[in-house]
DNA sequence: CCCGCCCATAACCGCAGATTATTACGTCAT
DNA sequence: ATGACGTAATAATCTGCGGTTATGGGCGGG
């Protein structure tokens, strides 16, 4: 009774049903038969444990239980079209009409929508990403090599015009069992200078910021507890218990959420940063870029930048 | 060349290896032998386009390109995780520790994740939980066939006590191509009560919050042009241009994000609203409860209550 | 130098999931 | 009434994905 986690093609079906209100329809538009489709059904309520649908002989309507699962689904294809679309901007290397390159934290969470988003739009144009750290997205983008660059670090570069597309705050974040969650004030900027961290490696937009920030203390930073190069990674190191790390709040807000990891208050420092898309000067985005660019500032990001 | 989506057993495997730096220690972890793992994982990358690992004879890394791919693979792979601790609390509907009800909106967007957390701390406890509309959950908990419940109405019902889990703001929404969307000033809250609107059922926390609004106005509402009983509907008839509609910004944020609806802003009232945990007054929620309380409340959503 | 760990390839096989053909059930129009 | 058209379920069959075991080939450390 472990259960064991449906295939996606059933949760498609599944909204499809859903949608079109028949059981053959929703078959036709994935382009398998209708017994297939009544089978898979079938076959996915028995997994669940749960009746999905009311079959009718005048149609098929979601139960209670069906509409939620459905709307459980809609999340997970959602995010396996935005995987997808990253993957295939991720592919199109040349041959491209639109070419972007991105700093990792923007990549994980906003980019790939954005492709999506425009792809829905205008399917026809080819995207292509890179995915490197703000350092170097910022400097293809004032190379030419690339028409829109998505950063995060806390200046704009010289030669290059942004546009903000979001907010974001730095956290510090320990192990659930770590010392600092018992504390009752904030600590001190000094203090986290002096603690050996888990940092992103140079020239990534979390380590700048970081270091710009502990940079304006009249203490000597303490070394590096740990480098990684990966967002990912420390989270789990951080979770691990490690060490504390100073991460985007986007990357750990599911960490934090569950428990995983505890963020620890820091007094007096600002840790607000905005992201940007940032372009050469004097190549104003047009076409593609322009209508992406649309899409990314058209709704700023939800995020909890309040202290 | 259109690219099937990948299976999500493959994609597991990508963040096991990228977590253990091994294929072969990636295969035991999933119970399979190394050279499926390795099939798998040439697989994927030829259904994907890309190099994902680095395979050398000490270990296997994860190539840039991977480590965006590993980065999506896990929000995909999070959600389902989210649907399935759903699905299990929907199952179990007796036998079990803690009975929980919820609103839609909630059940859509928040409830399986705190599940989910909550069984990776205590995994033997059993969770239920109905979904219907914020009313019915209300009622649930004030007759003690539940521990707790989550709602979205606009007060707390007499006999309950509540604790807040989170914010929510009522948004109307139009199709991208409705008169309302060129408008320069914000619609006044009369010419909204006399529009028929899509609405959603009586005794649904979005619809009783709606008709608070509109009573306070001197007008006779107008008749709902279509009444629906789910979030997902009312979406995608918004998309398809039937009317307008009012809706949780939760529910929409996606489509706003992505353009398939617009956001028409209103003057002068207050749509937020608070997402509440609510219990029988006198019985204080204690075991399971209380930890997935603490875990609700402990990070509250970051949702965008600004206008 | 050989043994360990890593990964890839080969040959085999079972079962999930597709197909077509057919049955059964309701609704509606004639 | 009755047949036409929609709905979905069942039966029989077959293909191929994804698993297994067995084996071979680099590379590093004791």
């Amino acid at each position: 009774m472990g259960g064991t986690p449906p295939d996606l093609e059933s949760l498609r079906l599944l909204t499809l049903v859903a949608e079109l209100g028949s059981l053959g329809q929703a078959a036709e538009r994935m382009r398998i038969s209708q017994p297939a489709a009544s089978k898979r059904l079938t076959m996915l309520e028995r997994r669940l444990g749960l009746t999905l649908v009311d079959r009718s002989s005048r149609g098929s309507a979601l139960t209670t239980e069906g509409k939620a699962v459905c709307q459980w689904s809609d999340r997970v294809l959602s995010e396996m079209e935005s995987l997808m679309a990253g993957v295939a901007a991720l592919r199109a290397d040349q041959d491209d009409d639109l070419r972007l390159a991105s700093s990792m934290t923007l990549a994980e969470h906003f980019v790939p929508r954005w492709i999506g988003a425009l792809r829905q739009r205008s399917p026809d144009v080819r995207v292509s990403l890179r995915v490197t750290n703000s350092e170097q997205a910022a400097a293809l983008a004032a190379g030419g090599q690339i028409g829109v660059g998505f950063i995060e670090a806390p200046t704009v570069p010289p030669g290059l015009c942004s546009r903000q597309v979001g907010a974001d705050r730095l956290v510090v974040v320990v192990a659930p069992d770590h010392p600092w969650v018992r504390r009752r004030r904030p600590i001190e900027p000094a203090e986290l200078a002096r603690t050996p961290l888990i940092v992103r490696e140079p020239g990534s937009g979390t380590r700048e910021t970081l270091e710009r920030i502990l940079a304006g203390i009249d203490v000597e930073p303490a070394r590096p507890l740990m480098v990684l190069d990966s967002n990912a990674a420390m989270r789990a190191a951080v979770a691990a218990g490690v060490g504390p790390a100073v991460l985007s709040v986007i990357t750990v807000r599911e960490d934090l959420a569950e428990g995983r990891v505890r963020e620890v208050p820091v007094a007096g420092v600002n840790l607000n940063r905005r992201l940007r898309a940032v372009w050469a000067r004097g190549s104003r985005p047009a076409g593609a870029a322009e209508l992406l660019l649309g899409i990314a500032s058209q709704r700023l990001p939800d995020v909890d930048t309040a202290a």
